[in-house]
DNA sequence: CGGATTTGACCGGCGC
DNA sequence: GCGCCGGTCAAATCCG
C-alpha cells in the first residue's frame, strides 16, 4: 500500500482539494500548493515570487497559479527563438500527458482493487483476532484458574451487594458481527456468575465492573442493537467468548480531537442527533448522534468542543457499524473498530489493564509527541486521536497523567499544518485505524501468548513509521485527509485521562474497514 | 408532510 | 435517601 501513494493523484473528496482544479500534466494541483510561489519554494525570501530571474523564471512559474505549462514553454521558446525546441517540447508534452493519463487510469483500477483487498484483509484480521482471543481465553481458563481468583472474589462481593445483577462487559453485544440480531435475544438465561466472568477472563477494576452493569441495560430486546437503559441486568452467557469480544468492542470508544469550525466533522456516515446535554466542566454542550445509515446500527457518537480550546472539536465514536459503509465512511469505522480491538486486547484475561498499560507504557512512551492516546481506566476504554497539530497539548496532558498515559506515535508529518496531499478523506483515519488495530493485535498476543515470538513493539513501530513515511507524499496526504474529513481538523479526548493497553503498529499501511 | 432537530423529562449509576 | 451526572427518550418544533 505504501507504494501506491505516489500514484494516487486524485482526491476522492471535495474537501481534499490538493490536486483539484488545476490540471497540470494530468495532475491536479491544489490551490494551496499553487499558491506557493517560486521564490518561496526555491529560494525563500531572497527571490520574491514576482521577480523573474534569468534562467529560473520558467521553473518558478511552474508553480504559479496564473501560469500554465504552455506559458512556460512559450516563454522559453521566445527567449531562445528555437522553433525546433518548441516542437520537441510539445511532442514531449503530449507524450507525457498520454502516459500520465494512462497511469491515472491504471491507478484508478488499482485503487479499486486495493480497496477490495483491504476490506477483505481487514475482515479476516478481525476474525483471526477474535478467534485467537477466544483461544487464549480458553487456555487461560483451563490453565491458570488462579489468575481469576481475585476477580471472582470481587465479583462475589459485588453480587452480594447488588444481588448478582452484574453484567460483564464481555457479554455485551457489540459490533457488526454481533449484529447478532438482538442483544435481547440472549438476555437472561443464567446469571452472570463469577464463574462466567472468569470465562470471559477480563479482570477489571470496580469502576469497570460498575460500568458493565450500566452497559448491561443496553442489551435490551428492542429492535435496535443499541438499546440502553431498559434491560434486565442479568445476562445470558450462552456465548461467553464471542460476547466477550463483542462486548468489549461495543464499549470501546474512539475519540478524535480536531480543529474545526464546523459543528461536526464529516466522517462519511449519516447521523441523527438525538440529544444534547451540558456536560460538567465544559461550557459547551455535548451533542449525541446515532448512525442512521442502517436501521438498528448501534454506532453513536458524541460531539463536543474542548473547554480549553473551543476551536477543537472532540468527536467520540462508540460501537461498530452493522452495515456496509461507503468509502468515505470507512475511515472512522475502521478507526473505531481498531480501537475496540485494541482495547479488547487490553482486557484479555492474562493481561489485565494495568499489566498491559505498564508494559506498553514502558515500550512506547519515549517515542513521540504526535499520537493516539489510549485510556483504559476511564468509564469507557477510550482511544484518543489527537489531530490538533499541537504536540504540546498532549505533552502537557501526559505530564498531568504521567503514570497512565502512553502514546502511539504517528507519522511526524501528520501534524504539520502545511501539509496537503492527495489522500482521500477516509484514508487517513483508516491508516490510524489500521495502526491501532495492529497495535491491538500485538498487544493481545504479546501479553497473552508468551510462547509466540513477536517483534518488539519499537521494531514494529519503527518499521511501520518508516513504511508510512517512506513516500514523501504520504504525510501530506494524511493532512489532506484530515482537512477533508473535518473541513478543518481533529481532536482527542481530553476528558479521558488514563491509560491502557496497546500497542503495536504494523509494517503495512493497509487499511481496514468494517 | 415527512424527516431532522430541539429540549425538557426521565432513567440508572454513583457518591455522600 | 438524596442529589448529581451522563445518557436517552420523545413530544414539540423546525425545515425543505
Amino acid at each position: 500500500m505504501d507504494k501506491g501513494w505516489g500514484l494516487t493523484l486524485e482526491s476522492s473528496s471535495d474537501k481534499v482539494g490538493f490536486f483539484k482544479n488545476k490540471p497540470f500534466f494530468g495532475f491536479n494541483l491544489s490551490p494551496r500548493l499553487n499558491n506557493i510561489k517560486g521564490g518561496e519554494m526555491f529560494s525563500g525570501a531572497e527571490f520574491p515570487a514576482d521577480e523573474k530571474r534569468p534562467g529560473m523564471v520558467n521553473e518558478v512559474d511552474f508553480f504559479s497559479e496564473k501560469k500554465s505549462i504552455h506559458d512556460v514553454v512559450v516563454k522559453k521558446e521566445n527567449s531562445q527563438g528555437n522553433n525546433t525546441m518548441r516542437t520537441d517540447l510539445f511532442v514531449h508534452l503530449a507524450q507525457l500527458q498520454v502516459e500520465l493519463e494512462r497511469m491515472n487510469t491504471e491507478n484508478q483500477r488499482l485503487k479499486g482493487m486495493l480497496t477490495q483487498v483491504t476490506n477483505s484483509y481487514s475482515a479476516l484480521q478481525m476474525h483471526l483476532v477474535t478467534l485467537m482471543q477466544q483461544q487464549q481465553q480458553l487456555i487461560s481458563r483451563t490453565e491458570s484458574p488462579h489468575n481469576h481468583e481475585v476477580v471472582e472474589v470481587k465479583s462475589e462481593e459485588k453480587n452480594q451487594e447488588k444481588d448478582g445483577d452484574i453484567v460483564p462487559r464481555q457479554f455485551m453485544e457489540l459490533g457488526p458481527s454481533s449484529a447478532k440480531a438482538d442483544p435481547v435475544d440472549e438476555p437472561s438465561q443464567s446469571h452472570s456468575t463469577s464463574e462466567e466472568r472468569t470465562h470471559s477472563g477480563s479482570p477489571r477494576n470496580n469502576m469497570e465492573m460498575s460500568r458493565d452493569k450500566a452497559i448491561g441495560r443496553e442489551e435490551s430486546p428492542e429492535s435496535e442493537s443499541w438499546v440502553p437503559n431498559k434491560v434486565p441486568k442479568l445476562m445470558n452467557s450462552s456465548k461467553p467468548v464471542e460476547q466477550t469480544t463483542e462486548a468489549t468492542m461495543r464499549k470501546a470508544r474512539v475519540s478524535v480531537r480536531a480543529r474545526s469550525e464546523a459543528p461536526m466533522i464529516s466522517d462519511g456516515c449519516q447521523w441523527r442527533k438525538y440529544g444534547q446535554k451540558m456536560a460538567k466542566g465544559n461550557p459547551c454542550p455535548r451533542a449525541y448522534y446515532r448512525c442512521t445509515m442502517a436501521v438498528g446500527c448501534p454506532v453513536r457518537k458524541q460531539v463536543q468542543r474542548c473547554a480549553e480550546d473551543r476551536t477543537i472539536l472532540i468527536t467520540t465514536y462508540e460501537g461498530t457499524h452493522n452495515h456496509p459503509l461507503p468509502p468515505a465512511a470507512m475511515a472512522m469505522a475502521s478507526t473505531t473498530s481498531a480501537a475496540a480491538n485494541m482495547l479488547l486486547s487490553g482486557s484479555m484475561p492474562s493481561a489485565d489493564g494495568l499489566m498491559n498499560t505498564n508494559f506498553l507504557a514502558r515500550t512506547i512512551l519515549p517515542c513521540s509527541s504526535n499520537m493516539a492516546t489510549i485510556s483504559a481506566s476511564a468509564p469507557f476504554p477510550t482511544v484518543t486521536l489527537d489531530l490538533t497539530q499541537n504536540p504540546n497539548a498532549m505533552s502537557n496532558y501526559h505530564q498531568r497523567n504521567p503514570a497512565t498515559q502512553f502514546q502511539v506515535p504517528l507519522p511526524a508529518g501528520l501534524n504539520h499544518p502545511n501539509f496537503v496531499g492527495s489522500m482521500s478523506a477516509p484514508q487517513m483515519p483508516q491508516v490510524l485505524g489500521q495502526a491501532l488495530y495492529n497495535q491491538s493485535r500485538f498487544s493481545g498476543l504479546q501479553v497473552s501468548q508468551d510462547n509466540i515470538h513477536h517483534p518488539s513493539f519499537s521494531d514494529t513501530l519503527s518499521a511501520a513509521t518508516a513504511a508510512i513515511t517512506a513516500d514523501p507524499n504520504f504525510t501530506a496526504a494524511l493532512a489532506a485527509a484530515i482537512s477533508s474529513i473535518i473541513g478543518g481538523s481533529h481532536p482527542n479526548n481530553g476528558n479521558n485521562p488514563t491509560s491502557g493497553p496497546t500497542s503495536n503498529s504494523n509494517k503495512t499501511s493497509s487499511f481496514s474497514g468494517n
